[in-house]
Order: structure tokens, then sequence, then C-alpha cells
RNA sequence: GGGCUGUUAGCUCAAUUGGCAGAGCAGGGGACUCUUAAUCCCAAGGUUACAGGUUCGAUUCCCGUACAGCCCA
């Protein structure tokens, strides 16, 4: 493993030995470096104080450049030896990049036309005892830049950006429900039993009650409970955990968002999926019109909708009028009708479902917490909807009879049925419709990017060797 | 879990058929008071991921391990 660089490290006893803390404290600035440029205005020349770290440095003897990079970009500091007293010249020429310093002085012009401070005083702020990769090469080794996010946001300002990107889809998504009046709500991601979605869960173990639990899979059981409770309309917006494996479009904890609604019911879901979508994009990239990984998508609605049946139709190329039709296929090939469900999603429509698609109506055999719809208790009043052939979210009308969704889950698994979740519907759940979007695949559309990995800070990796 | 690919200096990348492991930048020394991938001169920098094998000789061929990426389940 790289350790610490020996020069570096003589530069900060270097540093120690002229009475300089090599790594300081609270420093007063008055602008950032956008700032600065934005008020920037010749024969206005102000003074102002920045902090930054320094990302390129050119020596021309008696004077000096070098470029700051703050939160919001990057900022060209000027030193002259004349200008600037001869400890603080000496100590400026020894800078490393890496380093941050904070500097005072008055803004001007250089002959190009670049805002810059011309230093007057200048303040050590804290040593980087690591080499920085060169701004201009970046940091490419993908390995590199997951398990060490702090370098490969330092030196790739387009990694920045996504991250800044994705901060603001998630405020927007607050912003866009808490205008219609939902309330967002915190559930236990500890969990007694393991509900809402099928997918393996992690254990974990309490100590002092002696009991393990699982990190939630779903949070849509409490919610639920929350409309039993009568908030009518509520939202999480947080971190699942599947245990399962790991993709470009898996990550072990991801972020869902998921929103119920009292009152309504999945065409209502349908709309504001439709409706949240297009106001992230408009706000995000500008258009519903937006390029991901070289196709164009366009969110403008209403967006295609195709049911079950028909996707099984197209992709097998037979007429399904009812259950009975998929269980006799299913059973032709001797798998399961989820299976068969399974297959034909996964592999044979979903790469054709590369604009935003609704597909509706799924079998109520996969879909034990959906309401059947009125005229046909074989399917549920349910979609999953699918952007670029992925699976973004689902949603349905909610099962709100405790005596159908008892049997359901008896049906599921008769040894690990929530009984109280059961005694909620007991005591009366309004008709509702409920909502559920993968927001890291979201944001991999609004922000180009490739891999779910991109999309998270700090994916999850096997553990480093050092 | 399976297949394929990758791992060379701090970073970005070379290395012909198996024949002395190379460059740019960063870092070190020197020159330079408007540069911005600054420029110029000098010197240094390597257990080629790790472990084994074949060979006179392996970054290169073979086997295994670790990690990563992509595809598949």
């Amino acid at each position: 493993m790289q350790t610490i660089d020996s020069v570096r490290y003589e530069k900060l006893i270097h540093l120690q030995s002229m009475g300089i803390a090599p790594f300081g404290s609270r420093y007063e600035t008055t602008h950032s470096s956008k700032e600065v440029i934005e008020g920037f205005c010749e024969g206005n020349e102000i003074e102002v104080s920045i902090a930054g770290r320094v990302v390129s440095l050119r020596e021309h003897g008696k004077s000096a450049f070098a470029n700051l990079k703050d939160r919001d970009g990057k900022i060209q500091v000027y030193i002259r030896r004349d200008a600037a007293n001869e400890d603080n010249f000496a100590v400026f020429c020894g800078l490393e990049l890496g380093d941050f310093i904070g500097v005072k002085g008055k803004t001007f012009k250089t002959k190009t036309g670049e805002g810059t401070v011309l230093v007057e005083k200048f303040t050590f702020l804290s040593k980087s005892l690591r080499p920085m990769p060169k701004e201009w090469y970046g940091l490419k080794d993908i390995e590199t830049r997951y398990r060490q996010r702090y370098v490969d946001l330092i030196v790739n300002d387009e990694v920045k950006e996504t991250f800044i990107t994705r901060s603001k889809v998630i405020r927007m998504i607050r912003e866009f429900l808490d205008k219609k009046d939902f309330l967002e709500v915190e559930t236990p991601m500890m969990q007694s039993m393991v509900g809402g979605a099928t997918a393996k869960p992690f254990i974990t173990h309490h100590n002092s009650l002696s009991m393990d639990l699982y990190l939630r899979i779903a949070p849509e059981l409490y919610l639920k409970r929350l409309i039993v409770g009568g908030l009518e309309r509520v939202y999480e917006l947080n971190r699942n955990f599947r245990n399962e494996g790991i993709s470009t479009r898996h990550n072990p904890e991801f972020t869902m968002l998921e929103v119920y609604q009292a009152y309504a019911d999945y065409e209502d879901m349908m709309r504001l999926t439709e409706e949240l979508v297009v106001h992230l994009c408009q706000n995000i990239k500008g258009s519903l019109q937006i390029e991901y990984q070289g196709q164009m998508l366009d969110f403008t609605p209403p967006w295609r909708r195709l049911t079950v049946y028909e996707a099984i139709e197209n992709a097998l190329g037979v007429k399904i009028s009812g259950m009975q039709d998929i269980e006799v296929i299913a059973s032709k090939q001797g798998r399961s009708v989820k299976e068969l469900l399974d297959d034909v999603l996964d592999h044979k429509i979903e790469k054709e479902l590369v604009q935003p698609t609704f597909v509706t109506n799924f079998p109520t055999v996969l879909s034990p917490l959906a309401k059947s719809m009125p005229d046909n208790q074989e399917l549920t009043e349910r979609f999953e909807f699918y952007i670029s052939s992925q699976e973004i979210g689902n949603a349905y009308s909610e099962l709100n009879d405790p005596i159908d969704q008892r049997k359901r889950f008896v049906e599921q698994d008769p040894d690990h049925v929530d009984e109280d979740f059961i005694r909620a519907l007991e005591y009366g759940m309004p008709p509702c419709g409920g909502l559920g979007i993968g927001i890291d695949r979201l944001i991999m559309m609004l922000t180009d990017s490739a891999s779910i990995r991109d999309v998270i800070l700090f994916p999850q990796l096997k553990k480093e060797v050092m």
C-alpha cells in the first residue's frame, strides 16, 4: 500500500520549524471562488479573503501563480515577492498540490483577462501528505475512484457535478411531494419481520433485547400502518437493504421513495409518477427529451402503457385470454408463473422498454399486497414502470381487505404472517394508492450514468487489501 | 455462482516474436516577476497486484490467489 510521501512529511516538519501550523484552524473568508469571479469587474478591484485547495502551481522566479479549488469552482491567485513578504513568498513556493491555503488580497485582471487575486496576506491552512493526481490527467482507475471517492471528487469535476445533481433531485422530490401535502415520515430500518417485497434481508442482532433483527427490504408495511393511522398522505425517501447480487444496477443499500395516498388508486399513482419525473427532468435537464447512454429518451406524457398479457403475447407470439393460458405455457416450460413472467419481463420485453413505459395489470398471484381488479380477480391494479430497459418503479392500488390480505400472506408463507399489519388493516384502511421509485436508477437517467456505482458516493466493494 | 478482460513509477499510459522496464505529468535540485497542461536545464523514481511453474532468460507463456470491470445466471 502506498504510504505518506516522505518529501511532503519533511515539508511539514519544515513548516513547523518556521512556526507555521501545518494543520491550521478557522479561517474567515469573504467570497467563494465563484463569487469572486462573478463579482469581478474591471476598474472595481475589491479586497477579498478566499480559501481553497491548491490544484495547480506555476512558479516564475520572483512571482508565482496557483489555482485554488473550493466548493463551487476555481480561482487563480498570483503572488509577487515584492507585494507579499519574503517568508510568505518562500512558503508559497514550497506549496504542493493538495495543500489548503487562505489568501487575502485585491482582485485584478491578468494580461489574458483572467480575474485573479493578488496575494497580500497568505495563510497556510492544511498540509497534504499524499501526492495528488494532476487534474489534467484525472483519476481514471475505477477501483481507486470508488474506494477513494474523496480523491475522485477532488480531481474529477464531473463526478462532483453528478453528486450535486443527486442532491438537487432528492431535494426537488421532497419539495414536490411537500407541496402536494404529503408528509415525510421515518419508519424502522431495523425490523423484526421482513415484508413489503421479496428479497433476502441482512440479519443483525440486538444484544440487550436478545433478538435478531432484519435491515428492511422495504418500508411498505409500516407506511400503510400510517395510512390506517389517518396520516392520509405519507412518503419516505431513504435507504433499503437487500442481501443480493451486486451489479451496475444493484447496490446492497439503495435509496427508495415510497409514497402512499389515501383515497387514490394506481391510476392516480401513474399520473403522480409522470408528473414527478417530468418535473425532475424539466428542472434538472431543462427538457423532456434527454440523452441517456447514447439513446434519446422522451418523457413527454402520457407514457406508453402495456399490459402484462400484451407483454407476454408480444414476447411469445401467443394469445393470452387469462391466467390459465399463462399457467399452461409455464407448465409446458417446466417453470412457475413467476419464473415465466420474470423471464418475459427481464429478458424478452425489458430490452424494448427504452422509452418510459408502464407495464400494467400484474397477476394477483405475483402481487400479494395489491388490490385485485374489480372485474377480474386474477389481475391486480398494479404497474411497474421502465425507462431505458430498467425497472425504475412499482405501484398499485393497495389491498385494504384484511381477510384477503391474510389469505394471501398464508399462501405466500404461512409461518411468517405479519399479524400486526393484518390487525392494522382490521381497524380499517381507506382505499389507497402506493408507489415506489428506485431513486438511484432514476438519478442514473438524469445524470447519464452507466452504473449505479456512479451515483452512490461509496458503493459497496469487497474489502480492500491494504 | 459461471464466462471474458484487466492490474507496469504518486497519476496517465508505452514496452515489437520471450531478450537491459520507458515516457509525460506530479515530486526533488537549478533558472525565470502575467502563467494557466507555464517553459528551460539536471538528477532521481520499479518486488511489472501476489504466489508458483515452463525457460539460458518472463511485464510477455502456463497454473493458482486477491481485487476490479463487463457480460451471463
